[in-house]
DNA sequence: TCCAACATGTAAACGGTTACATGATTAC
DNA sequence: GTAATCATGTAACCGTTTACATGTTGGA
């Protein structure tokens, strides 16, 4: 039972949050819990299981080996209430804003680095995951909308959450639509007047 | 020299691109990838240090130490040629976009959880730090355009990446304060509604 | 004299990723 | 049979964070 105040991680958090509205298995939380729009975190599946079974010895939750329909067994775990409570208590704890890391953004910074037409690509690229991911997030927001109206007024608590960071994620990559095309324009222009003098050479 | 195929980090590349503009000792860095508007990477000096080694092991770097004005002596190091060429090609080459992990949202996704006074005054203190860092970035931007003019017809091609990224993370913060904003008013509407008939309890 | 800023590191723990590994069931 | 999906794990590595550790210079 290893009990010296421990707690769970990030993820294991994450993981309480989907189990509290629904038991899952390893196997289902592992597709919830892949990188995708409507969800704000996401891990392997070789830190998902070795997580329940952490979150199980510590009776945050609890499993039982369920048949399969369509598979071999499951098994399907159950949030308990000291998993319950140790959710809320973060929920409602301090809360620490790490500062994103940007890969793009790195790129870009030095973009005078790196030849117009390459700059360009790595723009056409994100614009169109982008253009994509923000369609998916668009669906699913109409599609909830559709079943529960708008947040103010949706009749299952459980909703207003899962709309706001929807529209958060809509809103961010709209923006990041609006920045990428930007860029594409200023790149063109100057990749224009680059053709005459050019500045970037490779270094030897 | 240990020559196996060896690549600097992100950091690492973080890194160089510093030194690319200007030769920097370890402490300098330090300031520079502190956690800050401006630039999209940051890490702690027990990661910078031995980076700094690594790099300086493969020739990408080289260092020198020399006397401080103000303080104990220093060690500057210098990007070399073997370093650019790495940093050019990285940032030429392929582009890995790991989606982002946010705690903000996780958080709210289950806002149902929480008592509507939590959740209002999470949303808060989340305005009160985006706005003072979008002050601190429309000022840097601002500071960047009256030197050298906009981005498209700047003279310095080293500007132009520095203020792009200046944008994309402005757009970025006024695109979330909105959503602030917007959450906590649907926020505030459901509490309004929610004392008649408390929605959310704590667990037993 | 003490504090702040300058300056540079080491060690341990942790979270996350990648690669490896196994086996059942269903549909083609 | 064989591929795809279902289902669950282990081991090694690596990047990052946290804590620990040391010493200098200049100003209050």
């Amino acid at each position: 039972m290893m009990n010296q105040r421990w707690e769970p991680t990030t993820l294991g958090h994450a993981i309480m949050q989907l189990l509290q509205r629904a038991p899952l298995s390893g196997y289902d939380l592992k597709k919830r819990l892949a990188p995708s729009p409507g969800f704000a975190w996401y891990a392997q599946d070789s830190q998902i299981y070795p997580q329940l079974r952490q979150l199980e010895a510590h009776a945050y939750i609890a499993s039982e080996v369920q048949p399969s329909a369509i598979g071999p067994d499951r098994r399907v775990y159950a949030l308990q209430p000291p998993g319950e409570a140790a959710l809320r208590a973060w929920l409602a704890g301090p809360f620490e804003d790490t500062p994103a890391k940007s890969e793009l953004l790195l790129r870009i910074w030095s973009l005078d680095l790196v030849p117009s037409a390459v700059t360009l690509a790595l723009l056409h690229a994100k614009t169109a995951v982008t253009q994509e991911r923000l369609r998916q997030l668009e669906l699913l927001l109409g599609r909830l909308r559709m079943r529960q109206g708008p947040p103010e007024t949706a009749a299952d608590a459980r909703n207003v959450g899962v709309q706001l960071c929807l529209e958060h994620d809509i809103a961010q990559a709209r923006s990041q639509l609006a920045w990428l095309e930007r860029s594409r324009s200023v790149v063109e222009a100057r990749a224009a007047t680059e053709d005459a003098e050019p500045a970037t050479s490779a270094a030897g």
